[in-house]
DNA sequence: AGCACGCCGACT
DNA sequence: GTCGGCGTGCTC
């Protein structure tokens, strides 16, 4: 550690350490021996505890000195940088959420306070062995062939087809040497420098213009919009090379892991190897030597969900978030943020250029386009020869569809035709399992959850009942709990198991495939069956929201959207903007080829705005009309709001909470907000537990967050009642 | 978050 | 009389 920092804090002197317990402040602690620097990371003593901490900067004293102790050491990892520092701390006062919150999310790496672990490996050796072997053989065949690299035992025994015996016995003959590395390693270097697709003009022109933000070298954040098909992708993978050209680090952000394992494939392609991953589905020794490398500048790409914004980079000089408008984008548990948002305030603190990329931009990130805060890029022609489909209403109050049919006259008709032809049609539902409803024709009860206030969802392929809310699950039952009467329950509506069976009985000699995220144990097994899919192994492929997201269907023409009508029930303030982006993202995977595609859109109010916007492909017509609405009623972006959701097991007293808000809204009105509740919030009972939200709506410029402080801080909690912040929250009905 | 302290109900 | 419920408060 060089003592020449000026910030360098000599052993013994107080330093404040913040630490991920959920204290409201730093703790003093005396600098170890040999001191620290700030930002270090450290191990402290807490109570009878050791936990983790950062060294956040020099101690503020005021309290009996004496029970000062001493920080027990440093890790060995990079200390927080203070754009690190000052990120986390404008992104707790953003979000209303306590800083030890945000130091858990910057620390969730596994195994960060281990000491730096070593492993062994083997390579090439000088010596002989004393006598050669086929077993030895393959070893040493494999060894050269891959010309001096290092394997771990387990690695170099299974390529070879040899016990790790064998391989020993050739250590102690000198002819493979074992070495002592570090176990964690830096990422094999990207070559920004390796030949990039062909891009059209179009294409070129866009990446030109990140380029040049990129070499500006301040930040900016570019709103890069292109309809399905136009090569966005492309595009900033060309502003990626320029960041790594410029030896910064870039990080991808992708709204859904499925997605990740098909841009690694072509990041390996523009590159020549893989970027560090980091999501749910990565081992836990892989994200503790992403975390390390990232630090460290072992890794100069990333690619990952919205988590890997709290990774340690060093000098990080690009975001894309991909699908920018995805609403998986935003946290809906423990810290709630918008990995959009955050990624332009980090990309802000540290001088990086942050690019939106979508197909359907969200209506912030349109008006911030509009109002000159964000650039924005349009990239329109399709890519080759494939272009927008051909989009179409079939009004269902005319097709006198019987009741438990859900697949159209008009719909089969083109269907077969397509099917005839070779090709492929997608039956899109946006409902997992059998049907959503189960009711007792005996009695009209409909089953619930015995822990949420939703209904349980039947999933045949499962034999069970399902709740979309918590996971419960139960067997399906014969007889009414609430009746007793016996075989009398019915499905009603439908999701896609049902569809799939209607499609069977119309489509007898089609092959079926359905994609729904809950049919797939594991992100891989759902991408292979993608990758059959596409490669034409079915007729008609059956799916959720999922296939919305970026998969590639070449021989896919026909999309036939089900229940269009699906999102724009209920008053959901953003319930158009979803389905217009949803219906325009499937309606995209109708032809993506040379074959020309039809979207043929299922709905009961085809004169309703959203339906004829879609229809009318009429894009900027669709945001302005949004937009005016949403400026008439003040909402968000033209407006903000936060959503409080107070919870607790007894009914009663988080309604005499609420209410008890709703009166001292006092520092609301003071800067010019209102305060609507409480009301039953989405989902009344989550776990056991019943939960009611008010909604506090401001004017744009107010400080709403202090505002919201100060009025929260109001009441006190009685124990087992829990209250939470959203801040632009997503949904609110 | 943990963990200790402390003040009221049902047991040997 | 004591064991143990969990409400309250502290951790440098």
């Amino acid at each position: 550690m060089p003592p020449s920092n000026p910030d360098f804090f000599d052993e013994g002197a107080l330093v404040a350490v913040l630490t991920a317990q959920p204290l409201d402040r730093p703790l003093d602690y005396l600098a170890p021996e040999g001191g620290c620097l700030p930002g270090a990371f450290v191990e402290v003593p807490l109570g009878p505890r050791k936990v983790l901490g950062v060294v956040w900067g020099p101690g503020k004293g005021g309290f009996d000195l004496k029970k000062a102790r001493s920080i027990i050491r440093v890790l060995d990892v990079a200390p927080m940088r203070d754009e690190m520092q000052e990120f986390l701390r404008r992104a707790a006062d953003y979000t209303l959420t306590p800083m030890p919150a945000m130091l858990r999310l910057a620390t969730r790496a596994p195994g960060l306070s281990n000491p730096p672990s070593m492993q062994k490996i083997y390579r090439l050796g000088e010596g002989e062995p004393s006598r050669i072997t086929d077993a030895r053989t393959r070893v040493l065949e494999v060894l050269r062939g891959y010309g001096g690299l290092g394997f771990t035992l387990k690695e170099l025994s299974d390529l070879a087809g040899v016990t790790s015996s064998v391989v020993k016995g050739l250590v102690t003959q000198g002819a493979v040497r074992e070495e002592d590395t570090p176990r964690d390693m830096p990422f094999a270097r990207l070559d920004p420098s390796l030949p990039a697709k062909s891009l059209t003009e179009d294409q070129q022109e866009a990446a030109g213009a990140l380029r040049e933000g990129l070499r500006s070298g301040t930040y900016g954040t570019t709103l890069l919009r292109g309809v399905t098909g136009s090569g966005k992708t492309e595009v900033y993978l060309e502003a990626v090379a320029e960041a790594l050209r410029q030896g910064r680090q870039a990080l991808v952000l992708l709204p859904e892991i499925a997605l990740t394992a098909e841009f690694l494939n072509r990041v390996e392609v523009r590159f020549g190897a893989r970027p560090a991953e980091w999501h749910s589905g990565v081992t836990m020794t892989e994200r503790r030597r992403t975390w390390k490398m990232v630090g460290q500048g072992g890794a100069q790409m990333v690619v990952g969900a919205r988590s890997a914004l709290f990774l340690p980079f060093q000098n990080l000089g690009l975001i894309i978030v991909d699908e920018e408008h995805d609403t998986s984008y935003k946290q809906e548990d423990g810290v709630l943020y918008n990995a959009r948002d955050m990624a332009v305030l980090r990309a802000a603190i540290c001088g990086a250029r942050v690019v939106l990329a979508s197909a359907t931009p969200s209506l912030e990130s349109w008006a911030n386009a509009e109002a000159g805060k964000y650039d924005r890029l349009d990239l329109d022609a399709r890519y080759g020869a494939a272009v927008m489909p051909d989009l179409a209403a079939i009004d269902m109050r005319a097709q006198k569809l019987p009741s438990n049919r859900w697949i159209s006259p008009s719909l089969q008709v083109a269907a077969n035709d397509r099917i005839a032809r070779g090709e492929q049609v997608l039956l899109f539902l946006n409902r997992r399992g059998y049907a959503p409803t189960t009711i007792c024709r005996a009695c009209g009860h409909q089953i619930g959850c015995e822990h949420c206030d939703a209904r349980m969802v039947e999933h045949r392929f499962q034999k069970r009942l399902i709740c979309h809310q918590c996971g419960e699950s139960a067997p399906l039952p014969t007889t009414c709990p609430s009746c007793g009467a016996e075989d009398r329950l019915a499905a009603v509506g439908p999701g896609v198991e049902r569809l799939a069976e209607e499609a069977t009985a119309l489509f007898p000699e089609a092959r079926i495939a359905v994609l729904s995220s809950d049919l797939f144990g594991s992100a891989r097994a759902l991408k292979e069956q993608i990758e059959e899919i596409a490669q034409g192994g079915a007729d008609i492929i059956i799916g959720t929201q999922l296939v919305a997201k970026g998969h590639n269907f070449p021989l896919l023409t026909l999309v036939g959207v089900i229940d269009a009508d699906l999102g724009l029930q209920g008053s959901d303030l953003r319930a158009a903007e979803r389905t217009f982006q949803l219906m325009r993202q499937v309606a995209g995977r109708a032809g993506r080829a040379e074959r020309r595609g039809t979207a043929l859109l299922q709905t009961f109010q085809p004169e309703h705005p959203v339906i004829r916007a879609i229809l009318a492909g009429d894009e900027n017509g669709f945001w302005r009309a949004e937009a005016d609405a949403r400026r008439q009623a003040g909402v968000p972006p033209y407006g903000r709001m936060a959503g409080i959701i107070l919870s607790s097991p007894d009914m009663q007293v988080v309604f005499d909470i609420g209410e008890d808000l709703a009166r001292r809204d006092g520092p609301l009105r003071a800067v010019g907000a209102q305060v609507f509740g409480p009301a039953p919030a989405p989902v009344a009972r989550i776990r056991g537990r019943h939960r009611v939200r008010l909604l506090v709506k401001a004017p744009k410029g107010a400080a709403l967050q202090a505002a919201v402080a100060a009025w929260v801080a109001q009441v006190r909690l009685p124990p087992q009642a829990r209250l939470s912040v959203d801040i632009d929250p997503q949904s609110f009905y």
